[in-house]
RNA sequence: GCCUGGAUGGCGGAAUAGGUAGACGCAAGGGACUUAAAAUCCCUCGAAGUUUAACUUCGUGCCGGUUCGAUUCCGGCUCCAGGCACCA
């Protein structure tokens, strides 16, 4: 073993020889139990962050100390391969988008490779790949086939001269990202996945995922978003259509006075046709069509709309109520149709208000009448029900049961539910993505591809053309193909890939058998790993990614391909890796190196001079230039001093806040423990780790002995409830300046050996599992041939976790004045009798006569005077 | 606007079946070693006050409550972060 720490060397020979050894590949142990522990797979996007290394370095200790446990670990990596910035970049260099996206993923292989990580390599994906993706083709086959999956037309983000469509975080204040053009609303045919079947069972599950954060769950439920209410039926004046209306509160339904339906209603054309208001209503469709999807939500939005020349009636007071469409009535959401209620919500109110229409309040609050002439507002609360015919006087909570009633008896509506999940659309105008398996014949219509016809493969020759547009309407070798149904030869495929997080919806059921060729997965291998039992990443995903996994997860179980329905028992979401930001008010955000700092403190900046700010702790990002380059690291420090503070620096469900000197302080630590081990190295090297009970051990080896064992205790707990490393690592620390304590040459040779070579090894083993080379190393120099992971996790003496004395603490009133040591266990009366006799406390008491006297043992004294 | 979290020294963070606030680390200051530097080792380190050495008072965002005792429980705020956002 060499005097110095010496990072890069024993990490590289460690990493060779763990890959010569295959210790990480694993398989199907029926009678081991397993573990599946997944990390959130990265996009290939060219090198490794440090977002990356974070969760990964999370993930991988778990890894390692769950295998150390006895468990059958499955720990897999692979790659989110498709997407546009692949594309991007192959516009940007003049390649290919799979050329780079390969590239991207060898280099970060490589970098994973360097950090040490426990993965099982050979079961390495790339969802690019026709060997992933065929599989992905087949299930939506299935989906066809069930109904599962749909093409409908809707309205998209266009972009007319990138002749593509953009993902609503691709629109930028309503222009496109890329040539700066408006974008516009486009109908378009595009296909689904019919999520909403699925939104019930989704929400009542988010109830049934203890070991997820009750922050995620509760935005999915959220984002579900379950409304109860009714569906009520307005006929149209003079004529058989009925508009359906999803409302909240039927308890309003008296004070319906108009209506608004979406500008993208099928109705609204139909109504105004042939009255005077057609021309007026044409206009503001179109003009509603051109503004920019997410304008429409914000908050300053003036709610606007036109008569659209017809009347409804309001089904329970026979009222006739002009029937408008309007900028705020969303299609997507209930019917598409709102009944404006003015008295009781305020878009309505603020809608009436402009287009001077009347306003009926129906439920008045507590001990006030509203009156339309003096409201300045909607009351959107409780209260008593007026204006109601047979409802008045009830509370409006229980007149609205009673009203549902009616409207049910009377065949005019019912209840009903809305969600706010709305149907997956996957579709997209991309090359870069899977391809949907579906042909579109003249005489048969949409026809799905053959099963024995998959994989469709996405022409990897092919190239982007101007402005990234998708080259596979063009290509007639791929677009044009024989109809499978009536062999006409002038059929055309479905030329839309996939939505990426189709992808990434299944990959870890693919993980447990990655080279199945005849089916999507071997289920034996599936009931074996499945569930995962932990996974791991960033809050980012908290909705769509792993929402759609919980709902690709019930489509399979319909399907009968697997028996359970949620894939991840428990959920980590690790925080971002922050830095501090700098900046110059000429030059903006600074590299840390631009900035100098100046002999009176400060700092200044390099290219101008002037005063440079230390600016707030911010997500690094390459924009605010406070990003931190895992290569430095590895270069500077190795890889484990960047995991052990990654790990040190902050509980892994918070943000990290970089910090240099941070990172020099556990180099600072593993060096220490190197130089220890180095000094106890001969002396230890012939001994036996003393195993036996501390009593017959005596003085700073005593407690050395028990500070190990306490240490087990607290690291194993620290781990295994809540993933605390940060506190894991600080009472490693603990122990190994107590180890420092101990005297060379103190007490019998055979006991001090005995009780160093086990605190040694209690501090390799604990250690093992996040810094695994340099635990490697020292176990190997300490005469063991095995790896650190194959070693049984270390385990604790519980009569050395008993302290020898207790420290207690003497209150008067609450407030701390003293503190004795007594033994354990000693009994109340005596140490009330200590405390009484403390000449501190007497002081206190002032010879007034205690009116209660708590004791609590082996812990305090309180006297109450 | 609605829903989640969070707030503790100069900094990152410890400590909750209510019981020694500030573990561990970083930074800072002092000292040792050294020709010197680096590295290493030792000491101090919440604030204020009295005073040459211990003590006193205050202190976990703010106000109040429960309790012998509150960072921890309850009620009411403030600020910060994240999510959703014209969802009828």
């Amino acid at each position: 073993m060499d005097e110095q720490y010496d990072a890069r060397k024993i990490e590289q020979k460690w990493q060779s020889a763990w890959e010569q050894n295959r210790l990480f590949e694993v398989e199907v142990k029926a009678d081991t139990p397993k573990y599946y522990l997944l990390e959130m797979f990265p996009y290939p996007s060219g090198k490794i962050h440090m977002g990356h290394v974070r969760n990964y370095t999370i993930g991988d200790v778990v890894a390692r100390y769950k295998r150390m446990q006895g468990f059958n670990v499955l720990h897999p990596m692979g790659w989110d391969a498709f997407g546009m910035p692949a594309e991007n970049a192959a516009i940007a260099n003049n390649t290919h988008p799979a050329q780079w996206t390969y590239d991207n993923i060898a280099y970060m292989r490589h970098q994973l490779k360097q950090l040490g990580f426990s993965y099982d390599w050979t079961r390495e994906l790339a969802t690019c790949t026709p060997e992933y993706y065929r599989w992905e083709q087949w299930l939506f086959l299935k989906m066809y086939e069930k109904g599962m999956a749909y093409r409908k037309e809707s309205f998209v983000n266009w972009c007319e001269p990138c002749q593509t469509v953009l993902a609503n975080e691709q629109v930028e204040a309503g222009m496109c990202w890329r040539c700066g053009q408006a974008v516009r609303q486009k109908k378009l045919n595009q296909w689904f996945f019919r999520i909403s079947d699925y939104a019930d069972d989704l929400l009542v599950y988010c109830d049934q995922l203890p070991g997820w954060p009750d922050k995620v769950t509760t935005m999915q439920k959220n984002w579900i978003g379950r409304s109860q209410g009714a569906e009520i039926r307005f006929a149209v004046e003079e004529s058989d259509t009925a508009i359906p209306v999803f409302t909240t509160r039927h308890d309003t339904v008296f004070g319906a006075t108009f209506m608004c339906l979406a500008p993208e209603h099928p109705l609204v054309p139909q109504l105004a046709a042939g009255t005077a208001q057609e021309k007026a209503v044409a206009e503001f469709i179109e003009r509603i069509s051109l503004q920019e999807r997410s304008s429409r939500a914000v908050d300053n939005y003036e709610k606007e709309g036109v008569f659209t020349g017809q009347y409804c009636i309001n089904p329970m007071t026979g009222r006739r109520m002009p029937i408008y469409t309007a900028n705020f009535a969303l299609m997507e959401y209930g019917t598409g149709a709102v009944m404006s209620v003015p008295a009781h919500d305020q878009r309505d109110f603020d809608f009436a208000g402009k287009y001077g229409l009347p306003i009926i309040p129906v439920v008045n609050p507590q001990g006030e009448s509203l009156n339309e002439a003096d409201m300045a507002e909607a009351y959107a609360g409780d209260g008593l029900m007026i204006n109601s015919g047979e409802f008045d006087g009830q509370p409006n909570r229980q007149a609205m049961d009673h009203i549902a009633d009616l409207l049910e008896a009377k065949g005019l509506g019912q209840r009903a539910v809305s969600f706010r999940l709305r149907d997956w659309g996957i579709s997209r105008q991309r090359y870069w993505g899977a391809p949907i398996p579906m042909i579109y014949c003249e005489t048969c219509g949409t026809v799905p591809v053959p099963e024995e016809d998959l994989p469709i493969v996405l022409p990897e020759e092919a190239h982007l053309l101007d402005g990234g547009r998708s080259p596979l309407p063009t290509l007639d070798y791929f677009a044009r193909t024989t109809c499978p149904r009536c062999r006409r030869t002038d059929a055309r495929r479905e030329t839309d890939t996939m939505d990426t997080f189709v992808e990434s919806s299944w990959y870890f059921e693919r993980y447990c058998s990655p080279h199945c060729n005849d089916a999507m997965f071997d289920p034996a291998a599936v009931a074996y790993w499945m569930p995962v039992d932990q996974y791991i990443g960033g809050v980012e995903h908290a909705i769509l990614h792993l929402l759609y996994s919980r709902y690709f997860t019930r489509v399979l179980n319909d399907i009968g391909l697997i028996d359970y329905k949620e894939p991840f028992t428990r959920l980590l979401t690790q925080g971002m890796v922050c830095k501090e930001t700098m900046t110059c008010p000429e030059h903006g955000f600074l590299f840390p190196e631009q900035a100098r700092e100046e002999k009176g403190g400060g700092l200044s900046c390099s290219l101008c001079d002037q005063a440079v700010t230390v600016g707030r702790v911010e997500k690094m990002s390459k924009s605010k230039r406070n990003v931190v380059d895992p290569n430095v690291l590895l270069e500077r420090y190795g890889a484990d001093t960047t995991r052990l503070f990654c790990l040190f620096a902050a509980p892994p469900e918070r943000d990290l806040e970089w910090s240099d000197q941070g990172v020099e302080g556990s180099a600072r630590f593993l060096n220490r423990v190197w130089r220890l081990a180095v000094s106890w190295l001969d002396a230890v090297s012939g001994a036996t780790a003393y195993d036996g009970p501390p009593e017959q051990l005596a003085g700073t080896l005593r407690q050395t002995y028990k500070k190990a064992h306490q240490t087990i205790e607290k690291v194993t707990r620290d781990i295994e409830d809540r993933f605390h490393f940060n506190t894991a690592i600080s009472a490693v620390m603990e122990l190994v300046n107590q180890m420092h304590a101990v005297d060379p040459d103190e007490g019998d040779a055979g006991r001090r050996t005995g009780v160093m070579r086990h605190a040694l090894e209690t501090v390799i083993l604990l250690l093992s599992p996040i810094v695994p080379h340099f635990s490697q190393e020292l176990w190997h120099a300490l005469g063991h041939s095995e790896s650190t992971l194959l070693v049984a996790w270390p385990s604790f003496r519980k009569d050395a976790l008993v302290q020898d004395e207790a420290t207690i603490v003497v209150q008067v009133n609450g407030k701390l004045r003293s503190r004795f040591s007594a033994e354990m266990d000693t009994d109340e009366d005596k140490l009330k009798e200590i405390a009484l006799a403390d000449e501190k406390v007497r002081k206190f008491v002032d010879g007034k006569a205690p009116k209660k006297i708590i004791v609590v043992k082996n812990k305090l004294v309180n006297i109450v005077v």
